[in-house]
Parts: structure tokens; C-alpha cells; sequence
DNA sequence: AGTTTCTATCTGATTTATAGATAGGTTTAT
DNA sequence: ATAAACCTATCTATAAATCAGATAGAAACT
């Protein structure tokens, strides 16, 4: 069974060339690479090194193993470093919900940064549909999560603003109201409203949305855009959900008539103090505040 | 430093849920798990097992180490079973050079059965363009290939038939020859023949392909393909190398008014009798010869 | 020829690993 | 409630491994 410092020294004698500057490297004495060689020889039964010549090279099967060696070094390496970040008092994994209509590629180049920073957190991800963030940091399931802003919070709820959002009444480029130079009420009530929807039957903050008499819902704005595309009906979506669709012409925005600013929603970042968060949470709500989404 | 030992009984105990059965697991005294796992808890500065439970549960902490103890123990096991495979003779490293022509989905097929037989051997693959393969097993580049048979091999070579492959001239569905229902000679000496080349100055095989006043040469048989799927000239190609353009219709196979069976031509597998074959290399020597590719 | 540098091996001291025994705690069964 | 079963931590003595230092012989360099 060959152990760590003995795959240390091979590698350290195949990278030097020698035994004798393997052990200078490692602060060891030559006779502790020596042997620590020859055990791992005869343990694994493989001649790693021909000593015919004066300096010992590495055999074919040596070679071989010592891409093997490193692959178990480098495994070590990496359980090392995760136990000096946790006991760095880093948090050995963070979950993090980002509502489905603000995943937009700023938070992607965040979290991309935060693999950087913090190699060895492991992240989770939670895209949950409209408005159930709250409900995934209340019961603990998520360390924080990036939602629509809500007049009030739950008890123990801490949030923070970093941004807008602008929600924009979307429809096929095939629709009806896409011929349209520009549409009031009376046009949308005409036609099919679909509503993003929260999984919570008791939340209804979606009637504030409801302009039409003709609705359907559904969890996922995702969804919705994929059925506007179809050519039914018309929705109000976030910006970040329907860009792609929008630059490629597959929905087109409808203009109002009477433009309310009310289409911008502010973007709360939430956590709750009944939970502790680590340095890396830390960071990423300090990165969050900075954003400034709009 | 957390050695192999301590990551094993750190995973027994995790697996098990308790100190004692992972003692029984590894063979060992209670004690030995103790003691390792509180020396690694020690040694990492984090508390892997939460204690105040009868049965000793994982932390969150622990439970993230666990992965990577998992991957530390993984690549050590490789480590063990690559040393292993060596002392049972099995080469460590296999070279296998496949003439361009001559790689079929039956090889795909077969590589990856020799993937599953052999785990550990690392596996080299050349694909040379036409008549190379000979010079690579020559020069000991390769240890054994797959080539088009040839009137006789250099001193030394050990070759046996595997089947054949079929050679079939071709031309995109647009160029003039594509319109005739049926093609001859002279029909074909009218347009540029693209013909493989041996990267080899010495090599003339080729020649004997010739029947267009208007040649051009290149390497790979698969440039030529392409060449020919933007319209220029005809080729006469193998079967496997033009499949998918077969299929989707970018290219057509010409019908020669005198189908000659001299489009067929045998497929070889060749080694030396210098260098030794092992135990990988002879598997795959007779699946090959059991293949009987047609 | 002399010097340096290398590897293998021996030796004795130190450190480490281990089984066994024991004590104290928790759960389960009676 | 009591006993039995099972668990973990810890102590101890012993066996095993590790290590530095010394040494000898071989190869390379001056």
C-alpha cells in the first residue's frame, strides 16, 4: 500500500532526476528518498527507476505511474486546501437561490469570480420560479437568495437593494398585437394574459399583474416565453428572461401607450440572521451590494 | 498530513456511521479507527464527526472532506490497480497507428471494448494518411497498425488479412459527372482526380490509381472529401471516409460502365517481431483477427 | 589522481501504529 | 428500573516504521 510520502518522494525523484536533490527539495535525507523509493518498488512491484546510469531515469511503467502519482497527489493536494479553507472559517458550502427572472449573465461573471475566490466552497444553486425565493431562506434550505423586492419580509428577514429589473409586455412577432403601432388596455384585455405564478398557493401578488380576463399561469417565466413563442398570447416578462428571444426577433416588446415607470421592480438581495454566513457569503453579498443591477 | 490510512478509516466510519463497524470492515482494532480519526480531525483542524450522539454522524464540514477523501482514496486505488496490471506483464503504454482509410466504426467499437478489458494500459493512436503506417510500425513509433495490404512488407514485419475495405469513385451530387446515369474512362478523364498521397516522397502506390490526365494530391483522405463536397473533381475513396457525406448526400458514388472488382482491396494488421507484444497488444491482435471487416 | 556527487545500505534513536484492556456513556430489551 | 449490548475515548505496552547520519562503492568531473 503505498503511502503519501513515499509517491511524494517518486515524484519528487522523477521531477529532479536524482534522489539526492529530491531529498534537498523535500528536507529529507537522501537515505529517506532511498528508501522510501525502493519501498514503493517493491510494494507495488514495479521498477520505477533503471540505475544503470549514474543518474536514475524513469522506466516506461515508471512513467506511466507517475502520471497516476500526481493524479493522487494532486487529490490530496485539493483535501488539504479544502480543510485550510474551512478551518479559515470558510463555510464548507453555500446555497444560493436566484429567482428564474434575474439570472442574468451579471450573475454569472459574479459567480465565475466567486470560483476564484473561493475555490473550495461548494455552491448550490436554486432557480426557483416567481417569488419562492422567501420561502427557501425562511426554512433554511437556501443561505441567501436574489428575488423581487416585497413590501415586507418575514420575521428575522435581512434584504438589501441592488438594483431594478424592467418587466416589458412580450408577444410573438406573429401575434395579433405585434401589428399593432402601439397598444393600451382595451388591446391586452383582448387577448390571452399569461402570468408568472408562485409555486405558494397563498401568495397572490400576481393579481397586481392581471390586466386581462383571459389568463393562464405557470412556475416558470421560462415556460411562458416558450409558449409566447408558440404565438399564444402576450405576457409582461423580465428583461433578462426574453433577451435572447428578443434579439433574435422571436418576440417582439409591445409598446404602451401610456408608459408607467411601475414596470421597474427593484432586485432585493436576502438572508436571514438566524443563520450565520461565512466569509464566502460574505463576499458575495459585498459583490452583490457593488452590482447595481438595472 | 493526512496519510491513506486515516482517509480509509475516516471513509469506513463515515460509510458505516460508526467506529466500531468500521473497524470490523478494515480488520482492525477500534481503537485503530479512533485514534485515525481523530488524528486526521487533529492533523485538518476540523471536526469531521459530530460525537453527541450515540453514533458518531458526520458534520457538514465532514461531509464535504468526505468527497474529497473519496477522490484522494479513488486515484490512490488507480494508483494500486495500474501497478497491478504492470506486474501482471500488461504493457503500460500501446501505440496503435490506423491508416485514415481504414478507421470504421467496428474499430470505435472495438477501442472501446479494449478500454473495458484493459483499464489501465494508455492507449496511443496515429492515424496516418495513406501507405504511412508501414514506416511507423518500422520505426518502432507505433507498436502495431492497420494498414491496406501491400505486395510485401519490410524485413522483419509480421502482417495478417482482417478483411477488406471498398474503394468507390465519388463526386459532390453537383458536379457535371453526378448528371450521367453511368460514367467510363474517358468520362473520368475529363475532371481533376483527387488522389491520397503518402506523406513518404518514395512511395508510388498511388500511381497506380491514376486515370485522369488532371491530378491533384493530398495527405488525408478526408481533405479530399472535403474538396470534393465543394465540387472539385472526383476521388476514388473508401467506404468508411465518405460514409456520412454518403448518407446526408453531399456526395455520390459514381457507377463505372465496367465495375471491376479490383475495388476491392485487403485490410492488414501488421507488427514486428522486434518489439514484444504484451498481453494488450495480443488481445487486441486477435479481436482483429475476428473482426473479418468487409 | 583527486574531488565531487551520486546511490544503496547499515545502525541506532525516535516516532508512529496497533491491539488489548478499561472506563464511561447511550440505547435497547426485559 | 435494571441489565445487557453496544458504542467511543483513552491508556499502556509492544511491534513496526521512519528517519538522520555514517559509510562504502560507483560514476562523473577537474
Amino acid at each position: 500500500m503505498p503511502n503519501i510520502e513515499q509517491l511524494n518522494a517518486f515524484v519528487a525523484a522523477a521531477e529532479t532526476g536524482s534522489f539526492s536533490a529530491a531529498a534537498r527539495r523535500l528536507k529529507k535525507a537522501q537515505s529517506a528518498v532511498s528508501n522510501a523509493v525502493i519501498n514503493l518498488e517493491i510494494e507495488s512491484g514495479v521498477e520505477l527507476f533503471d540505475r544503470s546510469t549514474r543518474s536514475p531515469s524513469l522506466t516506461s511503467e515508471g512513467e506511466s505511474l507517475l502520471k497516476s502519482a500526481y493524479a493522487v497527489l494532486d487529490s490530496h493536494n485539493e483535501f488539504v486546501h479544502k480543510a485550510r479553507s474551512i478551518n479559515l472559517g470558510e463555510e464548507s458550502a453555500l446555497c444560493v437561490a436566484i429567482e428564474q427572472n434575474l439570472f442574468t449573465q451579471a450573475m454569472v461573471k459574479l459567480l465565475v469570480k466567486f470560483e476564484q475566490a473561493f475555490p473550495y466552497i461548494e455552491l448550490e444553486l436554486l432557480d426557483p420560479g416567481v417569488n419562492d425565493v422567501a420561502e427557501l431562506i425562511r426554512t433554511g434550505r437556501a443561505d441567501m437568495g436574489i428575488m423581487l423586492e416585497q413590501e415586507n419580509y418575514p420575521q428575522g428577514f435581512k434584504f438589501r437593494g441592488i438594483g431594478h429589473s424592467r418587466r416589458m409586455p412580450v408577444c410573438s412577432k406573429n401575434h395579433p398585437l405585434a401589428q399593432l403601432e402601439q397598444v393600451d388596455h382595451s388591446d391586452l384585455r383582448q387577448y390571452r394574459q399569461l402570468i408568472p405564478k408562485s409555486l405558494n398557493p397563498e401568495d397572490t401578488s400576481h393579481n397586481a399583474h392581471i390586466l386581462s380576463p383571459k389568463v393562464w399561469y405557470a412556475e416558470s417565466p421560462f415556460v411562458i416565453a416558450e409558449l409566447l413563442c408558440a404565438g399564444l398570447g402576450w405576457a409582461s416578462l423580465h428583461e433578462s428572461v426574453v433577451q435572447e428571444e428578443l434579439e433574435n426577433g422571436d418576440l417582439i416588446v409591445l409598446k404602451r401607450v401610456y408608459q408607467q415607470d411601475a414596470s421597474m421592480q427593484g432586485i432585493d438581495v436576502v438572508w436571514t440572521e438566524k443563520k450565520a454566513i461565512g466569509p464566502g457569503g460574505q463576499w458575495l453579498l459585498d459583490q452583490l451590494f457593488q452590482l447595481n443591477i438595472s
